[in-house]
DNA sequence: TTCTTGACTTAGACTGTGTCTATCTTAGGA
DNA sequence: TCCTAAGATAGACACAGTCTAAGTCAAGAA
């Protein structure tokens, strides 16, 4: 992840002890943790780490595309380091586990021109919704 | 709309004045309120009704499957009368409004089955993102 | 028609998620 | 080493939604 570190320092991002736990959190590819699951991780390494730096931080890194931003459900929104490979979500009903997937095709050139109504439609995003297969074994 | 107040009964609902203008208020086909404007709109009528009698019902009738929870957004989720059509969301980036619209193809056949990963998975839902023409208009 | 009862409604407290503000701290250039 | 604007902090605030205890009423029974 020091790449991703030396790319935030190229584009000027002032680094500070903060920033960089949480980036060294949001490590590795397959996790998809809420802003709280951020904030307990990074204050296990730096205890007095607040909330709203939590927040700002992972802001900033939705904006500058470096993780994703996922709302699945109403509850709070997860946050995706695998910004960079294009992915689709899938999600368990009954216990919320995430998973990337990578479906075939482009699900935008299912969209008929005549069911666009004048939208300049730049992303399309699809989650797909079960049971994982512990949920299925547990419920019968 | 009285269709599904029949409905409703039919299934043992017990029929009261509240639950009465809040099915009104979903009436028609091309709404997407949130559960704050739900209560707003059924006050107009009814002005004593509770924000807690507005969320209990709406939570009914998804359980009941009559309307559907759309969440596109960390924001407030909305609620979709058109349930008993298939259909996806298009979802202005500037404005926030909601366009149901009818890709072609079925979004779930283009999740191969090794993509699954042992999910029994029931439903895929596509949100296209895009700007609307009048936002484009604004914006530029 | 009136009575009865449990389902329904209510106000308002409470929770979780996220934002804002005023003040303090510090990374990094001069 | 010093300076200063960018960043961090605590805690108040806002919004969406849930819960609880007490009061109300729809609809079946008599």
């Amino acid at each position: 992840m020091s790449d991703l570190l030396d790319r935030l320092r190229d584009r000027g991002w002032r680094l500070t002890s903060q920033r960089r736990v949480v980036a060294e959190v949001l490590d590795g590819d397959h996790v998809h943790l809420t802003a709280d699951e951020v904030h307990a991780r990074a204050a296990e390494r730096l205890p007095e780490i607040s909330r709203a730096t939590v927040y700002n931080t992972l802001g900033e890194l939705v904006t500058l595309g470096e993780i994703l931003e996922v709302a699945t459900d109403g509850r709070a929104k997860r946050y995706d380091p695998n910004a960079h490979r294009p992915h689709q979500h899938l999600v368990c009903f009954a216990c919320g586990t995430i998973r990337d997937v990578h479906p075939t095709g482009d699900p935008l050139a299912a969209l008929p021109a005549a069911e666009r109504f004048g939208f300049t439609i730049t992303a399309a995003e699809v989650t797909y919704r079960g049971l994982c297969a512990d949920c299925v074994r547990r419920s019968g």
